[in-house]
DNA sequence: CATGAATGAGAATTCATTCAT
DNA sequence: TATGAATGAATTCTCATTCAT
């Protein structure tokens, strides 16, 4: 590491660090490469060595910030195959997953791939991918083997999976969207949106 | 109708209907009042004369467009609870659900309520009780009935309206907002959102 | 008086009136002839056709509350003339020759014409010929007359007349020019002032 | 003096230079950024740089050019204060404050600062403090000396030196502001101004 | 390589004044 | 005669991007 190198690293952080933030609190239109060279304590001319464009910058903050947000359920549903008490692995899954995407920064990384979904349409699908995608197919594969042991009763594991995150979820994320509210929701609340649909997907698919 | 009051009242539907256009299409920063007048063929004066502001122009306009958008469903809702053939008038009422708020100018509503939330959080409360809320009491109210009859066993009839409703239009919904969509969806993927949301629907409440 | 003819005048007046506030209250530059329209309930036509020009309109505001503001102390000063008690007279005359002065709309009217002297140098004049001039012709008869009758010792009438209103006026009318200020000065000031001045003045021209 | 350091400060001198000279010819109102940066050969951008607003522009501008102003007559007071011939020192000291005061800038300053008191009070404050305010105290503790010398009878040295100020200043300062002239004052009248006060000043004061 | 300046355009408003009805 | 609309330009301020030092 040559103190040049790092030099540039460093400011190419900071660029990024700033602009995540601005992005993330007044959108894309809203923020200004000016605030973001202030912000980050860079001249401009910085910004455009490491970001050729807005649009560039735009994109790369995104793609950063959603694979670092990626819901990380994969551990849970992995233990959820092998539990004994499916109704209680469930809740402390979906507690887990409504938690993750609740967060104030997801949700606003949310907003913003919406607001902008018309010009930048490939953020939207990363944002799917990494989403609903990845802990759909985590999950999918442990309700498959849940039918197997007997455990519940699953016929097309990849639709209920996503029959259960959205149970658990559409309401408080619908609602944060058009509220335009980004607070970590109440821990009661958390728990009678899970206790609810996870409820429902019991009787619909328990054993 | 004199002939003053109805030239006025011309003008002012011009300006709302290119204004309409435009927040839709490009969204509320992109939209310049320049475009609105030069689109509805009038003055820039004549704009702000009848609208003393860009926010107050787009909360007209928002406000208007989510109450000419109103899901109505309150009428299949009440034959539904009279209903002899439960699931096959869930479906009807479901491909119905999902095909309003799946319209085009709907779609880029929701988007538009989305991506101004954090300015105009009114707008998006009126979207979801014109959307969620009315639709969800008349749900509610059909289930509430159905149940009575033996045809259905819920019992939080409002939650399992907002379930039914999640069940069918979350994943399209979630899909066109991220990818920035607006095209009428392919009617078979209708059918099968409608179909898989009432199947596990009246796995869980059917009688 | 015909009721067309009336009418006229009654919009006229109205017109007047309103341009009036606003121009005391707002300056020339930030009223606009709109905004006087609407005040005055009349429409802007009306407005042009009463008055050609903006700039006409404003110098006959200005003319018509000079004139009504012009300060009427030649009553006050024919009776300092005949006085027995010079001191407690022109103390009187003092007094209101300040309280006048310092009324809101005449201090309105003074800024308005300073601010505009550049465009309208008539009006600086004529309000100077109404107030310093008139009070000042009428207070050096009686300081003449005073002189006469072995009451003062002044040499040059006028420039004593000068001299008094300037002793008891410079620092209010200055502090409240400078200082933005428009309020009827607190009555216990007023006293002040015009003691002092008036003290100085019976110093230097006392018999 | 490195060139960078220097060519930002040339550049914010060029601006204030321009602007300095805008504002007093044409007013607040009538001054436009656009017609400030071109007289400045300097972009608009650079101009919102340095100063982030017009009103702090105006601000900054009206508080350099009043301290650039501030009367400077300490040194003729405190030579008046061990004077020999007072109605000489007098005169000398009323000529230089008088022919001060109406240096067309600062007549120019006072117009614009009594223009914008209603929005701009500090400055006017700030106008106030650096004239009446810092030369009425010199006068005053002059006049405390004179009496103690015997060779004035003042009582309230701080009232007298208001008195003293405005006796000679009045007229000419109320004129040029009502009738909007800048130009410096025929010395002959300087002289005759100067003479009246002073006259009467010693008729009251004098030993 | 990095800083301040420049560019060149575009944003929302506002205004005085004039048509057309 | 009086009203709403239009005109046409100006104003303050902001922006993404590129030079020049």
């Amino acid at each position: 590491m040559e103190p040049g190198e790092d030099r540039s690293a460093r400011k190419r952080r900071a660029i990024m660090d700033a602009a995540t933030e601005a992005f993330l609190r007044d959108g894309y239109q809203r923020t200004s490469m000016d605030s973001i060279a202030a912000a980050a304590a860079v001249s401009k001319q910085t910004v455009y060595k490491h970001f050729s464009d807005k649009q560039r910058l735009f994109a790369e903050i995104v793609t950063a910030t959603t694979s670092q947000a990626a819901v990380p359920v994969d551990q849970d549903a992995r233990s959820l195959a092998d539990s004994d008490d499916v109704e209680a692995d469930l809740r402390e899954l979906g507690r887990r997953l409504l938690t993750l995407v609740m967060q104030p920064r997801i949700l606003r990384l949310r907003r913003l791939v919406i607001a902008e979904a018309g010009r930048f349409p490939e953020l939207g699908l990363m944002f799917l991918q990494q989403g609903v995608g990845r802990s759909g197919r985590a999950l999918a594969t442990a309700f498959e083997r849940l039918t197997a042991r007997g455990l519940l009763r699953v016929d097309d594991p990849a639709l209920a999976a996503a029959q259960f995150s959205w149970l658990i979820m559409s309401r408080p994320i619908n609602e944060a969207m058009l509220l335009g509210r980004h607070d970590p929701p109440d821990p009661a609340d958390v728990l009678r949106f899970v206790d609810d649909g996870v409820r429902m997907f019991l009787k619909a698919y328990g054993p």
